[in-house]
RNA sequence: GCCGCUGUGGUGAAAUUGGUAUACACGCAAGACUUAAAAUCUUGUGGUCUCAAAAACCGUGUGGGUUCGAUUCCCGCCAGCGGCACCA
């Protein structure tokens, strides 16, 4: 077992070395005449706890197909780099005392010498870190260029405030409402925060849809998240009053239905709205619901509560004076802030009316039920004959009613035709240390005022303490000589945003900084984009992007959403930065649940890859179930796995000495060997790695059951389709047979291409049946099954289908070349 | 709540445009080798019926539908999983 186990190591040494001396297998050539496959895999965060399971899996997918890609003649641009700013590293470097840029340092070379040792095929001369200074310059600039355009903006946002730790919280630090670390009660406070307006793009990001490749499912989270809803924003005056409360609804027809109003507990022109005697409620009303998750308010699990605020407005329809409340179940930065409520046409809203006893108006009755009375919220009907609604009575809610109401009531100016969307402008600050600076300066005179453009990066400066400070802003904050600055505009005094970036903004435009070179200073104030424009020409769009679900709606929405702003600016020459999105799968634990540490259900590649090997590591991970899967981690199907690298490499190594004497091609050998590559190759390019190796076991059955030898050609081929799976093996048993002019390595090798002739078998077995029913098979000859009336005549002469056809009458005959004789009988 | 996905042997799973359900692998059982164990190799392995075999029947969560034929398409139901804007 000992000496087993180090003939792989050395292996593995032994051509992570040779690999080692020559980096330009791997490099994607800016300049190459041959056809370009730019192959991404979303780069990681680089954590503490070293490469993790998942990310194992993910790149090793990425890792066969750009090897498969490489291997058919491309070009292929397959970067690796690092996301390395972030919660984690900050929480990290406070707990051990550490600079978060020590930390990520230490982390990232570790992550980089696993990744190595995985054999993943990186153009490592292209890496990229998101915390260089070369790199954030780049994402200041483009935060600059969007202020310039108008796309971002200060604005009151609210934040997870945790009162006894006095720091702002990430979500996945409130855990039921309360704070992480000491368990206090959650509070939402709102601050000044710097706003993108995404929104501007909505239009724009789902027709962009329609020109990529993604599958339906990527597409689907993309529109369902941009949410276009029309609709009509209706305007209630406030009775004795000269406000206004804007409503949306996506169902004017039910506005002669509408019995009160309800605003969310941040609606701006709340404290005008409640009276004297309803003030103390409504306020400890606000202080629960400033302790409640978004998640909590708007989930149909939690009860819809509300109080009323003593107001009321003005239904322009039929001016009856309805109550105006406040509920937190209606969100402040979503649509107007402020909805309506019509009991019998909408569950939830029936429910809050049963709560607090609120009038229900029926305008909508089931066809040709007109004393339909709904008594009950599984009673609602959303789409019925209008009733009680005056000229438009009898019309069909949906398909009639609509229109006509929300025509009339444009007409009457009481309302204006609206488009909203489910999407909400992006928040971009964060009180945090560990992100990019937001390059911008306040100044009295001149307002916000951008870093020009030769200043950028505005580099993290170092501080003494990483904590957010006391008062929720961000520690740099505190340092005097960074705040203190002087206007770009007036030269006279200034303070610098204290504020960084949220870690999406690294991440939006990665892909193009594999691109480029970021180094050099001499070349600002130009922009790289302009002056490299030949590269992004040459590699734009990334043809495959690898990914996991979790971030196919807000890192694909926010990626696509900068990479159309900057075509915008001129700097792209298309407007889709990806052509194809896969999402890869998740491995859970032995158990069946997520891994985590707490649960103690960890697997570690490295620790496995130790053990058994690189190549059956990364067969394992390719072989256990379809790469878009969740899947448990099995040691038992590992060793499987494990036994099929053993004889495929007892095997070759078997077949490589005997060929060197003997290079006869036995036609039978051929029929396998061409019909593995078909089946690979086609696999491989759907992603299908589990089903490649099937095929590839199933090839290595049959060659060893069949005991004929292998053509040296066909011992390449069997290497070079095994090869991007298992790069250790393949390559060790490759420079056994490699002759004189063959390329250096099996990895860049040219993919074997099968040839139909060798695929045809002499016969073919086929299913015969009466009425869909399997009955018998028949032997054919290849050559005939274009004779349909001989292969049916065939089928009915055996001796089971004859018992079959006793005293039956044949009424249909289908057939199904080379694959099915199917008799409809009766009788 | 909203959105999306999945359901096939004891297990992970496969099945081209609707055309022989369970490929490949794990596990299990029996056997070979061995003093023995491990490793390795061989054979078998959806269910009912049968000493066994043959034949037949049943079988892809569940109830319907379309079709000569449904794991695949349509409708209803049940169960489970994932995402939800400050984790990345």
């Amino acid at each position: 077992m000992i000496e087993e186990k180090k003939a792989f190591i050395d292996r593995q040494e032994k051509w992570m070395r040779f690999w080692g001396t020559h980096p330009e297998f791997y490099h994607g050539k800016d300049d190459s005449e041959k056809e370009k496959k730019y192959v991404l895999v979303e780069f990681p965060y680089p954590s503490g706890l070293g490469l993790h399971i998942g990310h194992a899996f993910t790149f090793t997918g990425g890792d066969v197909y750009a090897r498969f890609k490489r291997m058919q003649g491309y070009n292929v641009l397959f970067p690796m780099g690092w996301d390395a700013f972030g919660l984690p590293t900050e929480n990290y470097a406070i707990k051990t005392k550490q600079r978060p840029q020590r930390v990520t340092a230490d982390n990232t070379t570790v992550f980089e010498e696993q990744m190595k040792k995985l054999a993943f095929s990186f153009d490592w001369q292209r890496k990229i870190d998101t915390t260089d200074p070369n790199y954030y310059r780049w994402t200041q600039w483009i935060f600059v260029k969007l202020f310039e355009k108008g796309l971002a903006y200060k604005e009151e946002m609210p934040i997870n405030w945790c009162p006894s730790c006095k720091i702002g919280l990430a979500n996945e630090e409130v855990i039921n409402g309360k704070c992480e670390r000491c368990g206090t009660a959650v509070e939402r406070r709102t601050i000044s925060q710097w706003v993108v307006k995404i929104t501007d793009y909505a239009d724009k990001l789902l027709e962009g849809l329609e020109r990529t490749n993604f599958v339906e499912k990527v597409k689907l989270s993309q529109i369902n998240w941009i949410g276009k809803r029309e609709g009509l924003n209706i305007n209630f005056v406030v009775k004795n009053s000269d406000l206004k409360i804007s409503c949306f609804t996506k169902y004017p027809e039910t506005i002669f239905g509408v019995s009160w109003v309800v605003v969310s507990p941040e609606y701006s022109d709340l404290a005008k709205l409640v009276t004297e005697e309803q003030k103390a409620a409504v306020y400890e009303y606000i202080k629960q619901a400033a302790g409640r998750s978004e998640l909590d308010r708007t989930s149909g699990t939690l009860e819809k509560t509300g109080v009323f605020t003593g107001s009321y407005v003005i239904n322009p329809v039929n001016n009856k004076a309805i109550p105006i409340w406040v509920g937190d179940y209606v969100l402040a930065n979503f649509g107007t802030g402020a909805v309506m409520g019509v009991a019998p046409h909408d569950s939830r809203d029936f429910l809050f009316a049963q709560k607090y006893n609120l009038e229900m108006i029926q305008v909508e009755v089931p066809k040709d039920k007109a004393d339909y009375k709904i008594d009950s919220y599984e009673k609602v009907i959303e789409d019925g004959v209008m009733i009680g609604s005056e000229q438009f009575n009898g019309m069909q809610a949906r398909s009639e009613a609509n229109k006509a109401i929300s025509d009339w009531m444009v007409e009457q100016k009481w309302a204006q035709y609206k488009t909203e969307y489910h999407l909400r402008d992006w928040i971009f600050s964060r009180q945090h240390y560990w992100g990019e600076p937001i390059p911008m300066i306040y100044c009295e005179k001149d307002g916000w005022v951008t870093v020009a453009e030769d200043q950028l990066p505005v580099a993290l400066p170092e501080v003494e303490h990483y904590e957010p400070t006391d008062d929720g802003k961000s520690p740099l904050s505190k340092i005097e000589s960074f705040v203190k600055t002087t206007c770009p505009k007036c030269g006279g005094e200034a303070v610098r945003e204290t504020d960084t970036m949220p870690n999406w903004a690294g991440s939006d435009w990665y892909y193009l900084g594999y691109l480029l070179s970021l180094k050099s200073k001499v070349e600002s104030p130009k922009n790289i984009f302009t002056q490299q424009q030949e590269k992004i020409k040459h590699w734009l769009p990334v043809d495959v992007y690898i990914g996991g679900d979790e971030h196919n709606t807000l890192h694909l929405l926010y990626s696509r959403f900068i990479y159309k702003f900057l075509f915008d600016l001129g700097v792209l020459p298309n407007d889709e930065p990806y052509q194809k999105r896969v999402s890869h799968g998740v491995i859970l634990g032995p158990d069946g649940a997520r891994m985590s540490k707490s649960k103690g259900n960890v697997v570690v590649p490295e620790t496995v890859a130790d053990t058994y090997g690189v190549d059956v590591v990364r067969c394992y991970l390719m072989f256990m179930g379809p790469f878009d899967g969740t899947m448990a981690w099995d040691e038992k199907t590992l060793m499987g796995v494990k036994r099929f690298l053993d004889r495929f490499h007892v095997y070759f190594s078997r077949q490589i000495s005997h060929t060197k004497t003997n290079s006869d091609s036995k036609d039978d050998t051929n029929l396998i060997i061409q019909r593995t590559i078909k089946g690979v190759t086609e696999d491989v390019e759907n992603f299908r790695y589990n089903t490649a190796l099937a095929k590839m076991m199933e090839m290595l059955n049959k060659l060893s059951a069949s005991g004929f030898q292998l053509s040296i050609e066909n011992v390449k081929v069997g290497l070079q389709l095994l090869a991007p799976f298992a790069p250790y093996i393949t390559e060790d048993l490759y420079q056994q047979v490699r002759s004189e002019g063959d390329p250096m390595s099996v990895h860049i090798s040219r993919w074997p291409k099968w040839e139909e002739k060798y695929l045809m078998e002499e016969k073919v077995t086929m299913a015969v049946a009466i009425n869909g029913k399997l009955r018998d098979q028949i032997v054919v000859e290849s050559k005939k099954i274009k004779v349909e009336s001989e292969i049916i005549k065939q089928a009915k002469s055996t001796e089971k289908i004859k018992k079959w056809l006793e005293n039956k009458t044949i009424i249909k005959e289908i057939y199904v070349p080379g694959k099915m004789v199917n008799l409809v009988v009766e009788g």
